[in-house]
DNA sequence: GGATAACCGAGACGGTACGTCTTGTCTTAGG
DNA sequence: CCTAAGACAAGACGTACCGTCTCGGTTATCC
């Protein structure tokens, strides 16, 4: 009968934070004690997690069949991950933060977005990149599998909009801000909205595909959005 | 064992059709009397998942549970349905389409958008509608549920827009295009792109849970939407 | 709900009895009104059954698959026989008594054992034969099939008794008495012991497989039962 | 709920062994002290099995109701016995070899048949001990069901031959063996087919219900086994 | 010769049980 | 005390059959 949920958010621990328990055997050698998390079984669960559901998809993708991929005890996934879900996450930042920063949604740096002083090419350069991505197996897969346990799991929606979404977002509008200076957008309008507005449409098509994602339509989005419905 | 997926497309009528085509919404075309299914159980198994999905959520459902739910063998439902997620569309139908028309995503009647002649106005008067609805876990839940099939069966996204998506955006086109006969709109403006400009942003903010969805928001939207981001 | 279980002995029906349900109408006019049971379907049903419980054992037998052969509807099969065991007894009687009588357990007609005078040699004789039945597959399979429906249905157990077992326990007996008024066996033993004495143990043996079924064996069990276990 | 016995039984076989050996009954080969299969869940699924089976007999016997009965998940049975009559069979072996040594067919101890000096009045004596048995439908029930599962289970057939058969044919031999070392019996005869001649008309009787099974029939089967059917 | 009634094939129905799979917890050994 | 391994209770999966219950569609007597 399923005891009790025991909720918690997408973990951390791992040295870097020292958050875990194994303080100790506090005999400090000089040596770190740090926490007796392997990081290879992590690394290893990770990595499993990250392959496997691009194989197998998200619905038919099981803790056991992660284990078992990654060389690991079962309970070492439910020690450190209280959901699927959760390990998928950490399974994708990886990806998406990496080592060398941010990577989707459609820029290339740790960094900001384009800015060559032309707010349309360069959002049309951006929503293109973003186009390809979404359309690339490699992302899709997994990225819809995270999609779909958020969907139904407001805590991890929390996480990702707090560690992947905002971050991006205020990439997003630190480069609309930037046109806002510059004259090229009203300045009255709300970045969170105009943000919402370019990268919206795109990211509802992708999800429901209601309609091809092809740089033709990103374009016309960029353009449509810029200059209004009204004549 | 469960062995070979034996997948199946299209057809109508008789067991093991297509997705979400086991009901036939009673258009009845005068076709050949075929079939012995039982109305009564198909009744019972729609209503009982569409109960079920509201109260566990989609990723407890379970088959078994609607069977019992609606008083039928399993077999019945499997016989007749290729899915869980086809079981929740037919079973949204009712709720979107019903007997007396479509329902869902802002609009009162089985047919068109309110025209007051105000764009604007009528704009963000069926937005709000929409954020209600959306806020309403009575639709929130199902709704997420079927969404969640539909990211990640193909098949299914297609009968979605087909069945739902596209005669709702037909309507949404068909109010924009007489405020782009009455002028209020620019005559060059794509009619898709513009609906999702207005559309998508909600839907994605929704689904993310990326931010709050309320009548502020979905006034700024029109309206930002409407004037463009350029000054 | 498995409803009443509405117990029958083996049926027959057809014209010989009118047993069925078909009375009815009552309005006697003197003619029998009979059965319309459809003599090829019962044929093709008992062919069937026969085929199959050879094909994949007693307990793999399936009605379904019985009516499914036979090309017949499953209520064909409930309609006439009230349980597997019953159409499988019915399809072995061909087999056993067929059209030319009975052909069981080691004599070659309808009619009696083998009289040559000599009461061991003769018994010698069906006794191997009877092994080389019990060990041809072809008889094997549905004779343990049938014996394991025996085991669990007294009623069908009764019928066999009655219509099998019985009337071949004559035959042997027939036989016995003919050796015992020859002076050849004890004038006061009691001939259904003795029956038993001698095809007793053949069938233990090969009903669980406890040892061989060999020529010696037959030939052992005679010369034993005649001579007795005394010096 | 069976919380916490948390002993440290003595270990048994591995997951999915032969049919009849999950017991092992202690004969330790000496092998590594492997697999840590609940104990207290193996007695409880022996127990929950010949309590149902004489309950609902073997044909309505299932897995999933001993599984309940027994409070052990389905698995737990089906990782350790190929199938419903290995189960059976094994919570035969408590009943007839128990504890205490074996128990069925006729003689009181682990040990030897009775042995008075007279064998045909301990013949009499045990196989009248053994009709009574039969007679008693607290193991009619259950050894049907066994009996039924060997008729169709060759493997099993031996496994039975091996581990109940074949010693409680030891001990009727011995007791011949002994009868014929007092010049009771016919120095020539073999004891395998003596034992057969006795006990298998019995057998057969009872499992094809051909005829009584009394206490008189017991005395005239031992009597004419001895004397023979000759004058 | 038309009515009528039982039989027939077909197969949907509410169910039970199957044997497999996964979940999340717990136990055992080893480092 | 973490780990790999894996047994465990629980229960859903999708399939196979059960025995019952309509459906139309033949027959095949009866009036």
């Amino acid at each position: 009968m399923t005891k009790a949920p025991r909720k918690r958010a997408a973990p951390r621990a791992t040295p870097r934070s020292g958050s875990g328990t194994g303080s100790g055997t506090g005999t400090s050698t000089g040596t770190s004690p740090r926490t007796r998390r392997s990081e290879a079984s992590r690394q290893a669960i990770l990595s499993a997690a990250f392959d496997l559901v691009g194989e197998v998809g998200y619905a038919k993708l099981s803790i056991e069949a992660i284990a078992a991929r990654a060389g690991v005890g079962k309970q070492t996934i439910y020690r450190w991950w209280p959901s699927k879900g959760a390990v998928l996450f950490d399974a994708f930042l990886p990806v998406t933060e990496g080592p060398d920063g941010p990577r989707t949604e459609g820029d290339a740096a740790p960094g900001a977005l384009p800015d060559t002083g032309d707010i349309e090419a360069d959002l049309k350069r951006v929503l293109r990149k973003t186009v390809d991505e979404l359309n690339d197996p490699r992302y899709d897969g997994p990225m819809r599998a995270l999609t779909s346990e958020i969907l139904h799991d407001p805590e991890l929606a929390a996480t990702y909009t707090e560690r992947l979404d905002r971050p991006m977002k205020e990439l997003k509008k630190t480069r609309l801000r930037a046109a806002q200076e510059a004259g090229q957008l009203a300045a009255d309008i709300d970045l969170d909205a105009a943000a919402d507005l370019v990268w919206g449409p795109l990211l509802s098509r992708w999800l429901l595909r209601s309609g091809p994602l092809t740089h033709a339509y990103a374009d016309q989005l960029v353009h449509t959005a810029l200059n209004g419905l009204r004549p």
